[in-house]
DNA sequence: AATCAGTAGTTGACATAACAGAGAGTGTTA
DNA sequence: TAACACTCTCTGTTATGTCAACTACTGATT
C-alpha cells in the first residue's frame, strides 16, 4: 500500500471507516430496495420524491426545488416524476404567475401510499441496519456522520 | 443481536445513524466519481474491479469470484469487464481444466492505471471524507461498521 | 455411452440514469 | 417594443445496469 498518506494519522484508518460506510450503504440498500418494491410497489427513488413532497407545504414543490433536495439531475427528475405521475401518486399543477413553472403535488392516494411505504421502510431499516449495531455504536455513528447531512439542510435553506 | 430489536432504544437513533451513513456515502461519491474520471479516465466501477484483481493472485479471478466480491450481478459484470477489456486494462483467459470458465487478469497497463487511480482516489477520500471526522470518530465508525464487510469476506471464502 | 441436473458465462429485451441542447416564458435594457 | 440574457422544464441520444433466457460445458447416474 502507499506510504505517502498523512503520516500523523494511522494509515488505513480513514479507508477502513470509508469502506465501512460504503458497504453498510450498499448492503443495506441491496436488500431494502426489493423489500420496498414488494411491499409498497415502488422503488426507493419514488419514496425519496414522495417524502420530499410530504415534508413540503401543501402546495408541493417546483421541479427545481425537488432537484436541490434530491440526488437527481434535472432531466432524471422529469422522467421520474413522469412515472410517479402516471401511477397517480403526484400531480403537476401550473404555477400562478410563471407559466414556465410546474408545481408537483401529492395526490391523496400518493399521501396514503407514502405513509405506508415510509413506515414499512423505517421498520426494515430498524431491523436490518439497526440490528447489527449496539446502541453505543449507533450513537457514535450518528454523531460522527451528522456533518454530512447538515450540509444538505444548509444548502436547501440557503 | 440476532432477532429482537431492543425496544428500549431511543426511537430516532437508528434512523439518524442510517441517515448519516447514507448521506456520507452519496455526498462523498458525488464528488469522488467526477474526480476519479478526470484523473484516471475511468469511473469507480472500473476501479472496484481493478482493485479486486490487484488484490488477487497473479492469475486473476473468475467472473464468478468477481461477482461475489463486488456489488454487481453476473450479467452486469460481463458487460463491465467487456468495457474494461476493450480499454486494454484486463484480459480474459481460458481456465485450464474447465472450458466453461474464464479468468480475468490485469494487463501491465491495467496494473499501472490501477496504481495511479488507487493512489489518487485514496488521497481524495482522505481529504474529503477523512477531513470531516476526528481520529476518534473514524475509529468508532470503522469499528461499528466493520460487520458489513466482514460478511462479504466470509461469503467470498465460504 | 446416453442422459440429465447443475454450473459458467453471455446475450436480448428492457428500465433508468446522465449529458447536451431545444423550446417556451420572463424581465430588463435601450 | 425589440432585443437579449436568463430561467424553467422537457426531449434526444447515449451509457449502464437488471432479469430472463440461452449456449456450452461438467460430472454423476444409469
Amino acid at each position: 500500500m502507499t506510504k505517502d498518506v498523512d503520516a500523523s494519522r494511522p494509515a488505513g484508518l480513514v479507508y477502513d471507516a470509508w469502506r465501512g460506510v460504503l458497504f453498510a450503504t450498499s448492503r443495506t440498500l441491496q436488500i431494502a430496495e426489493p423489500d420496498l418494491i414488494a411491499k409498497a410497489g415502488f422503488p426507493l427513488t419514488w419514496l425519496d420524491v414522495l417524502a420530499q413532497l410530504y415534508d413540503a407545504a401543501d402546495d408541493g414543490l417546483r421541479m427545481q426545488e425537488l432537484e436541490q433536495r434530491s440526488l437527481f439531475t434535472r432531466s432524471g427528475l422529469t422522467r421520474l416524476v413522469d412515472r410517479i405521475e402516471s401511477a397517480g401518486l403526484v400531480r403537476r399543477e401550473a404555477v400562478a404567475g410563471d407559466r414556465r413553472g410546474v408545481r408537483v403535488v401529492l395526490t391523496p392516494e400518493g399521501r396514503r401510499r407514502h405513509d405506508a411505504a415510509f413506515a414499512d421502510h423505517n421498520k426494515f431499516i430498524e431491523r436490518e441496519f439497526g440490528r447489527r449495531l449496539t446502541e453505543a455504536q449507533l450513537q457514535a455513528v450518528a454523531e460522527a456522520l451528522a456533518t454530512f447531512w447538515h450540509d444538505d439542510e444548509a444548502a436547501a435553506k440557503g
